[in-house]
DNA sequence: GCCGAAACCGAAAGCCTTTAGGTTTACGGC
DNA sequence: GCCGTAAACCTAAAGGCTTTCGGTTTCGGC
């Protein structure tokens, strides 16, 4: 006991091994990182500001995978497609993170740098500051939402033969995989196609 | 002890006593619906599937709010717009359940008989079965998306003296309030503009 | 060489979910 | 009216989780 020769915990350690576990159950616990790293649980507290800080540190390094370069992009709204291609990606090699993240406030400095250019880029293409945040969170509710889909397994809906549901059951088979591909392409396509009308529409 | 002389417990209190405490805390737990209703914690496996049978009573009751007769409406988009305007209105009513329910496979009879049905809408409408199941994706991201929103406080962004991000803040500042309704409209109205035009491509 | 800070251990409080067995009440058949 | 069975609740307990606190050992700067 006491301090070991060769520290058994840091920050990174800890967040690796809370992904590999998200990544695995869907969920982690403390005791658990604690565990895979061969040290107790309490010792976990000195590295991190508690669970909350070990989700926060999940953010970044989810996010740190965002290619930033993707708001310098010219036109605007190539721009934007990109970001949220960009954005998706990140968040769907790990998606079971999601629903993690989604109910906590983002205070991952990198993240909001990155909402900060995206507003800048949506600003610059004369869309007025009032209507730039519904589309943000529009757009973000595509991003996360399809990514989320795609931790969802295929029973995402349970159909039981005691309410029969032939067309849904039809409509499920005839996409097979990659509906949560084909879903984001929906909603992005729609989404772009829309920002650009209402940018059209301004000019006029 | 013993059996009581009047039931202190049965599916539909401990249904609504756990929405009041989703409501006012964001999650339940199952000894404090039985706490609420004076019973011991033990005696609420009696009546229910435990806590994921709880969940499922939730989605149920939530979705009861839904009007199913939205989906009779002619010609199919007013229909497909109605049904997600009720979807979302009944989310809409207790946000916070939303992140409860995300990752669980639906079960509910009720729910999987209006998917059924917004199919069948969208199959009589002529969409080919492959590219409804993404379209109805799409759609539930939206309406769950944007009712999630209602539920995340003013400060989902938290905006910190270290990262300075002013155009962020100035886009917050000017959407004010109802910035999940605006999400939804800018959502929804892509989404239909996107899906007629899907629709009129295939007559030509 | 010394001393404070860092890193881990051990233990504990207080919460949670779920199961199991015991006790009282209600009800249907005779 | 009586009795057995099922329903509804209680008590108790196992095992997990988050978080805190004090103790012990090692490291690094002076």
């Amino acid at each position: 006991m006491g301090r070991p020769r060769t520290p058994l915990l840091d920050r990174e350690r800890i967040t690796t091994t809370a992904l590999q576990l998200v990544d695995e159950t869907g969920d982690f616990s403390v005791p658990q990182i604690a565990r895979r790293l061969g040290a107790q649980t309490g010792s976990v507290y000195h590295h991190v500001e508690g669970r909350d800080g070990i989700l926060e540190l999940l953010r970044e390094h989810v996010c740190a995978a965002m290619d930033p370069a993707t708001l310098d992009v010219t036109p605007w709204d190539a721009a934007v497609e990109a970001w949220a291609r960009s954005y998706r990606a990140a968040f769907a090699a790990h998606p079971r993170v999601i629903p993690l993240l989604m109910t906590s406030p983002v205070r991952a400095p990198r993240v909001l740098e990155q909402y900060e250019r995206a507003v800048s880029v949506l600003l610059a293409a004369g869309f007025a500051p009032a209507e730039i945040m519904p589309m943000v969170i529009a757009l973000e509710n595509l991003v996360l939402g399809s990514a989320l889909d795609l931790a969802a397994p295929e029973t995402m809906w349970e159909l039981t033969d005691s309410t029969p549901t032939p067309r849904l059951a039809e409509a499920l088979a005839a996409v097979g995989d990659g509906r949560a591909d084909r879903a984001f392409e929906v909603g992005l396509t729609a989404f772009l196609d829309h920002a650009r009308a209402l940018r059209a529409e301004r000019d006029r």
